[in-house]
DNA sequence: GCTGATTATGGAAACGTTTCCATAACTGTA
DNA sequence: TACAGTTATGGAAACGTTTCCATAATCAGC
């Protein structure tokens, strides 16, 4: 059975097929008898417009995509919700792709949006520091990033962000550590090289052990991935290297997680033995046990404005913009003053 | 700029469209000479095929919808990525929407569906237990849910499902309780009402009881919504009114954890004071301190399945299905023999 | 009631595909 | 060489909208 379309609409409302597509487009010049009129015919035979054939004539689609880097992340997770939930009720269809092979972030958005012709992207995660003005450019449709490092030296009038200052929020974690009079503090890293979200949290690391005097020793670092697994092991093995911690700094709260079992199993405990820091605040933070003092990111907002950019970009042809989101430290029970 | 169409590639190739567009879609009867110096025209000149034109002229999309039911969860977060992955190895784009409001179920289903010309639906949790055979019909696409309780009484022919069994799961949960010595087992569920997840993980709890000749105490009963703050509350509510329980039955880890927080800070210790098994499984509870006792769920599995039975549906002409996944009891740290 | 301006309406082209139908170009056989 | 049978190709209609352009209807001012 063939759906109903436009022209069976305008031929029972006996109009032409133009009034009715203003009757839908909510145009203003129809007369409101007539609008009144049609109305009652589209919702009888329960009439719907055919997207395909919309999108079609229009040049374009209502579709974005939300490309997500890595593995299953719940930090990740909440903001999706979020950002679908905004561009949903801006009538955006929301596309998901997850990049989980290791083509490069930048190639897996140019893919996305011209197979799909979306409308605009939206890349939560994700290493852009090779980036360059051509990739972006070559993209031609609204670039938005999320939770990942800018590179420098390209034109930010040609993409936005919605960030937070990494080097910052760590700084203030590992400075809390010290206030609190540690001096030994492990870190728990991530293993990228180039400009990353991992190597700016190393970065607010070493600047705060500096600023205070105090000699960095290598093997107080590990590295991980982001997950309880890896950061379960980089504990492991920093507990091995380097016993006389007395603190660790966790660049995400599911690599503290995976850490503090490390350090139970050894015996210690936290915070008497170790204090532990993590970063991020997901629920699962002030749940654990102990709970776990963090770096607060304030995720709902990061993604209601993630979203509305691309959506003033989008129907109001507002420009680009760059916003930078502050992180304060939640102090809970993960720490103690030594 | 126009993009380049069909029309330009049969041009500069010198053949016909319908040409391109047999060698576009991989049909056979081009000879194989043609085929290569089109296929090389179409590279070269970066040439994508406008989808919207290709559904409107097929009269279908490639899009399927994963409809979403409450908010942020990690169970269903990890769900959405395999199905995700799956899905568009098999060329669908994945359309997620989470149905936040109150707005029943099967309606958020037909509205996502309609709007948006899907192939098909998978509904990640939800409430279906008013569902009609009508209700399916109307829906005219392949309907598939998941990670919910199917109401009786329904065309099982017209619609899949990918399931455990909710109550035989909670039963043995309680059974592990039991047959550790507990006799005094609270329990923390949902409040709905109507055949739902919930109450069948309240039947498998009530059954094992009975099974066991122990007396079913209303008080050692209370009720919370799935997420942390609720287990919390719902432990504390529990604490209060039957201090004299020796095991806690969750039926999500997320309660279970928060439930975990309510009985650590009245200054119980898990195990030794209270036994707490959860459900689910998720990443999270094998990392919680003490490690969770839990009712695992094949969640990849589940996942990967319920893409599967759509696509093959979507692409094979399959038939729906009904398939329930085994769980099982992970035996961690949290429970106690008495 | 006439004119000119304004408002409301209808017709048809165009968006870029796919596919049916017709025909051209080849094959192999007699 | 002629023919039927196959294979390869092209043309054009159709999918269901939106929007431009033309025209019909209405209105205000005299």
């Amino acid at each position: 059975m063939r759906n109903t379309n436009i022209k069976d609409i305008a031929r029972i409302a006996g109009v032409g097929v133009s009034t009715v597509s203003r009757v839908i487009n909510g145009h203003p010049e129809v007369k409101e008898e007539t609008r009144k009129h049609i109305q009652e015919i589209i919702e009888k035979y329960n009439y719907i417009p055919n997207n395909s054939a919309r999108n079609l004539k229009r040049t374009e689609t209502m579709d974005v995509g939300l490309l997500i880097k890595g593995m299953y992340n719940p930090f990740f997770a909440r903001m999706v919700q979020s950002i679908e939930k905004r561009l949903s009720m801006a009538g955006y269809s929301v596309i998901i792709h997850y990049n989980i092979d290791n083509s490069k972030d930048i190639d897996a958005a140019y893919e996305f949006i011209t197979e799909k012709k979306l409308r605009g992207i939206i890349c939560l995660g994700g290493d852009f520091d090779q980036l360059t003005d051509e990739d972006i450019e070559r993209l031609r449709v609204p670039f938005i990033l999320t939770s990942t490092e800018i590179p420098l030296d390209l034109d930010k009038t040609k993409f936005s962000s919605v960030i937070i200052d990494n080097e910052k929020a760590s700084y203030t974690a590992v400075m809390h550590l010290i206030n609190l009079g540690h001096s030994k503090i492990g870190l728990i890293s991530s293993g990228e090289e180039d400009r990353s979200v991992g190597t700016f949290r190393t970065e607010g690391y070493i600047k705060a052990l500096r600023d205070q005097q105090i000699e960095k020793q290598d093997h107080y670092f590990e590295v991980g991935a982001y997950t309880f697994e890896t950061g379960y092991l980089a504990m492991k093995r920093l507990l091995k290297k380097a016993s006389d911690i007395t603190a660790v700094f966790a660049i995400s709260d599911l690599m503290a997680i995976g850490a503090a079992r490390a350090i139970l199993e050894s015996g210690r405990r936290i915070p008497d033995d170790i204090s532990l820091i993590g970063f991020d605040d997901i629920d699962y933070a002030s749940y654990f046990n102990p709970p776990l003092t963090t770096v607060h990111q304030p995720v709902e907002e990061i993604a209601e404005t993630t979203a509305d950019v691309l959506v003033d970009i989008l129907d109001e042809g507002g420009i680009h913009r760059h916003v930078i989101f502050d992180t304060e430290i939640v102090v809970r029970a993960s720490c103690n003053a030594l």
